[in-house]
DNA sequence: TTTTGAGTTGTTCGA
DNA sequence: GTCGAACAACTCAAA
């Protein structure tokens, strides 16, 4: 019998074997399979962060294992995606070559250049959906437009042809009689040295889709029934913490919507549900505006004067501004990699807001530390907070963050926990220790100034300057009272 | 085409 | 301490 032909699947951002439609598709071809990870040697702003390379390491090497239990091997190689795709489809003879879509433009640039190089070589690209639940494509407003607000988004996702049930893993992978050359996991130093940093990270997540599957299980059977009310709470566990696993396509959206569809509809199950299409509708506005990492939604926002402020900014990002639960969660993203999604709109309001520093800014920050950075969910996420986007709520909508520590951290368990120094403060103080008298301070040990820092910005200045800023910016005339 | 209802997540002030 | 109104009128999406 003559060398069969092989067939190639590229895995990119759907590191996982259960309901893989591209893995399916190729194991359905009944040809030898070559699985295929390719490092981009990407340049530039949203080149990948630190702790994604992280967890993108120990992903990989988690996929291999899962490969080989299936009889398959995983290549791995560098380059240009388009280059390395079509090359090692030419260098084994393959026909086809299966991905599942990303929506990232970079990754759309390479399908498109990959599907040519392809064509020209009597070869085929063939995508299928794999990150989304709905083909961000095919959902129109009735005019024909593209939605640029949540809700309508929303309505128009749950009328649309939602995922087809999760595939199952595949019993078997039949590998190549020859399998091409790969790199050495290790060689591509994905992890950090000099230090190593990861310790907190590799306490609090454990990358790769046997772990991935188990939080999903565990979430479902359990912490869902508390989300609605608990996932604003970031002193308690009550979060899924399923965003690293998802955006490295550990799990599947598809199969998360599913299971929570075979549940008794609760209040509960639906929010989480809503959190899928709130990832939905991040992947679907990047998709429509490629631009979205960069420049803001609303064009007049280009102008808004944003400050220089290094000193402002390193404070911010090393959890040092003085104001307890900006520094808790800056905190928790230091050490973990990830942050509670309350904190992640408190310390990006305050940012943006109380600092005027460019949203770009924060959203490249969160990129290089966050283990679950997704262009679109942070890109989105970032022009929301900064009121350049999607939401066309009143731009004097501007967190108090002592306010939010007051409510949502109600007892201090989170900020304790992330900002020590402060641990002995009472509730009553906890999140404004500026405000406690001197007696107070001493005997929680705190000296402001020294063990702890005094704010970096008085909030009710900063607050008054932020709305002065934008009230210009969105009306064109500056304020009757301006506070700064 | 025009009209109408509604929009993730807030804060402050004054009764 | 709690509650409702004001903030200021904009943009989106559907009818």
């Amino acid at each position: 019998m003559a060398e069969a032909v092989p067939t190639i699947v590229w895995f990119r951002q759907d590191l996982r074997l259960l309901d893989n439609a591209a893995l399916s598709a190729a194991i359905a071809e009944r040809r030898p399979v070559i699985a295929l990870y390719v490092l981009i040697e990407q340049q530039g702003d949203w080149a990948m962060g630190g702790a994604s390379r992280w967890w993108l390491h120990h992903s990989l090497a988690s996929l291999a294992t899962s490969l080989e239990s299936k009889g398959a091997r995983l290549m791995l190689r560098r380059g240009d995606p388009a280059q390395i795709v079509a090359g090692l489809a030419a260098e084994c003879g393959a026909a086809t070559v299966h991905a599942n879509i990303c929506p990232e433009p970079h990754w759309r640039a390479a399908d498109t250049a990959l599907a040519a190089r392809l064509e020209a070589a009597g070869r085929r690209f063939v995508p299928h959906r794999g990150f989304t639940l709905f083909d961000p494509a095919l959902i129109k407003t009735r005019a024909g437009g593209i939605y640029g607000m949540f809700t309508p988004f929303a309505n128009a996702a749950r009328e649309a042809a939602g995922p087809p049930p999760p595939l199952p893993e595949p019993a078997t992978i039949p590998p190549p009689a020859n399998q091409p050359l790969s790199d050495t996991l290790a060689d591509w130093g994905l992890r950090p040295q000099h230090p190593d940093w990861s310790q907190g990270m590799a306490a609090t997540f454990t990358p790769g889709e046997p772990a991935a599957r188990a939080r999903g299980r565990t979430f479902l059977r359990g912490v869902v029934r508390e989300y609605d009310t608990g996932r604003d709470l970031p002193g308690q566990d009550l979060t899924s913490m399923l965003s690293p696993h998802l955006h490295w396509g550990e799990i599947s959206a598809g199969s998360l919507w599913h299971a929570l569809h075979r549940r008794p509809p609760d209040r509960a199950a639906q929010t989480f549900a809503n959190e899928l299409l709130w990832r939905e509708f991040a992947a679907y506005l990047l998709w429509h505006h490629p631009t979205l990492p960069d420049r803001p939604l609303r064009p007049e926002f280009e102008n808004l004067p944003w400050r220089h402020d290094p000193a402002g900014l390193r404070a911010w990002q090393r959890g040092q501004t003085g104001i307890p639960i900006v520094d808790a969660g800056m905190r928790q993203l230091w050490q973990t990699g990830w942050m509670h999604n309350r904190v992640r709109m408190v310390v990006a309001s305050f940012l943006v807001k109380h600092l005027l520093v460019h949203w770009r800014v924060g959203a490249q920050w969160f990129w290089d530390t966050l283990v679950d950075a997704d262009l679109g969910a942070n890109s989105m996420n970032w022009q929301w907070a900064a009121g350049t986007g999607i939401d066309s709520q009143p731009f004097f909508r501007i967190f108090n963050p002592m306010t939010q520590g007051e409510k949502f951290d109600a007892d201090g368990a989170y900020v304790r926990r992330f900002v020590p120094e402060l641990a002995r403060m009472p509730d009553k103080f906890l999140h404004a220790p500026w405000r406690a008298a001197p007696l107070v301070l001493a005997e929680a040990g705190v000296r402001l100034g020294a063990t702890y820092p005094a704010p970096i910005v008085d909030l009710a200045l900063g607050r008054a300057r932020a709305l002065a800023v934008w009230q210009q910016t969105v009306r064109g005339t500056a304020p009757a009272s301006a506070g700064a």
